[in-house]
DNA sequence: TGCCACTATTGAACGAGCGTCAATAGGATG
DNA sequence: CATCCTATTGACGCTCGTTCAATAGTGGCA
C-alpha cells in the first residue's frame, strides 16, 4: 500500500511558516471558536504535525493570541489615516478605507471581533488598542479643530459610535440588501458629527 | 481523617435544581469563557456531582444554551415598555428600564453579549432574537407616528443605535467616571432620533 | 562532490476534562 | 414502618491538548 499523497516532510524558513499558519488561523479562527477548532484539524489543514504548532507558539491560547495579534496588526497597517484635506473629507476617507479592509478582508475581521467578546482579558485588550488606534486621532489630530473637544462625554460618544460603525459595516457586509455602499459611507462618517452635536457637550 | 463538610446528598425538585444551576451559570459564565469553565468546577460550586448536570441540561454546550436562554428571557420580562405616554417619554422610559437592567444584573447581561460572539449560531440567534425583542417594537408600535418610517436603511440605523447603547451601557457601569446617570439616558435616547435624522429617509 | 552540524519537524506517550450508565439513596405515600 | 419512585452519584471510556526525545531536511565547509 503506497500512500497516494507523498508524506514528504517540507520544511520552510521560520518565518515563512510562521506567517502561513498565523494566516490559516485567521481564516479558521473567523468562522470557527477556538474550542472548535482542534489542533487537529489545524495541523492537517496547514500540512504539519501537531507539535509543531507548540514549537512555534507554544500553545493553543498563545496561538490564538498571536493570530489576534496579526489581524489587528494588520487592520491598524492597511487602515492608516489620509495625510491633509478638510476634517470631513478626512473623516471619510478613514471611514472608507475601514469599510473597504472589512469588505476586503472581513474573515480576519470577524476573528478579531469574535476574540474581543469570547475570551481572556489579553485578547480583549489587543482589540481595544486596535481599537484605540482607529480612533484615538479623532481627538489627538483635532480634524474639527474645536468641534469635539476631549471631555468624558465626548470619550463615550465616540467610543460608542465606534461600536455603532462596526455593527453597521459587519451588518451591511452580510446582507447589503438595498443599500449601496455609498449610502452608507455617508450613513456612517454623518452620524458622528450628528451625535456630538445631540450630545451637547 | 473525618470529612470536614459533611457529603449529604441534598435531593430538590427538579425545578428548583435547574433554577439553582441556571443562576450559578449565569453567574459564573459572565467572567469566564465556556472552555474556561469546567464541570467539575461547576458542580463543586453548585454541590452537586457532575453526572447530575448532565441529567438536567444533556451537555456543556446544552447547558450554555440554557443560561443564555434564562439570560435572554429575564432580560426581556424585566425591560417592558410601558403602555402609554408620548413617543419619546416611551423612549426614554424603556431605555431607562434597559439601564437599570444592565445596571443591576450586569452578570447575566455580560453573559449574554459574551455568548452572542464567541460561539455557535444557536447562540447568536438567542441575542438577536432578544435584541429583535428589545428594538423591533420602535417600528411595530411606530412610537413618532412617521417620523421614523420602515426603510432599508433605517433598519440599519437602529441596529447600529442598539450596538451603540449596549457598548456604551457597558462601558458606562464599568467606570461611571464623570457621566452622571442621567446624563448617560439622555444622551442615549436623544441619540437615536439625531441618527434617523442625520440619515435622512 | 560529499560529509557534518544545525535545527525544523515529527510521533508516541501522558494527563486533564467531557460524556455515559448502571447503581445508590432521599422522601413521600400507603 | 415498608415500599416505590426518582433525584443523585461515582467510576469508566474516550477525545484532545500538551510534552519531549528522536528524526530528517538544508546550508556550509572541506
Amino acid at each position: 500500500m503506497v500512500p497516494v499523497t507523498a508524506p514528504t516532510r517540507t520544511r520552510l524558513a521560520p518565518e515563512q511558516r510562521r506567517t502561513q499558519l498565523l494566516d490559516l488561523g485567521v481564516r479558521l479562527l473567523a468562522t470557527r471558536s477556538l474550542d472548535e477548532l482542534s489542533i487537529d484539524v489545524l495541523a492537517e489543514e496547514a500540512g504539519i504535525s501537531r507539535g509543531l504548532l507548540y514549537h512555534y507558539f507554544g500553545g493553543k491560547h498563545a496561538f490564538h493570541e498571536a493570530v489576534v495579534r496579526h489581524a489587528a496588526d494588520d487592520l491598524i497597517a492597511q487602515t492608516a489615516p489620509p495625510e491633509g484635506g478638510e476634517p470631513l473629507e478626512r473623516l471619510l476617507a478613514s471611514v472608507t478605507a475601514y469599510v473597504d479592509y472589512v469588505v476586503a478582508n472581513h474573515a480576519g475581521y470577524q476573528s478579531l471581533v469574535k476574540a474581543a467578546a469570547s475570551g481572556n482579558d489579553v485578547l480583549r485588550e489587543i482589540y481595544e488598542d486596535a481599537r484605540s488606534a482607529l480612533t484615538g486621532r479623532i481627538f489627538t489630530e483635532d480634524p474639527w479643530g474645536d468641534l469635539i473637544p476631549d471631555t468624558p462625554v465626548n470619550r463615550l460618544v465616540v467610543r460608542g459610535w465606534s461600536a455603532m460603525v462596526e455593527e453597521l459595516v459587519l451588518a451591511w457586509v452580510a446582507d447589503p440588501a438595498d443599500v449601496p455602499r455609498d449610502r452608507l459611507l455617508e450613513l456612517v462618517a454623518g452620524s458622528l458629527p450628528a451625535l456630538v452635536e445631540s450630545a451637547g457637550s
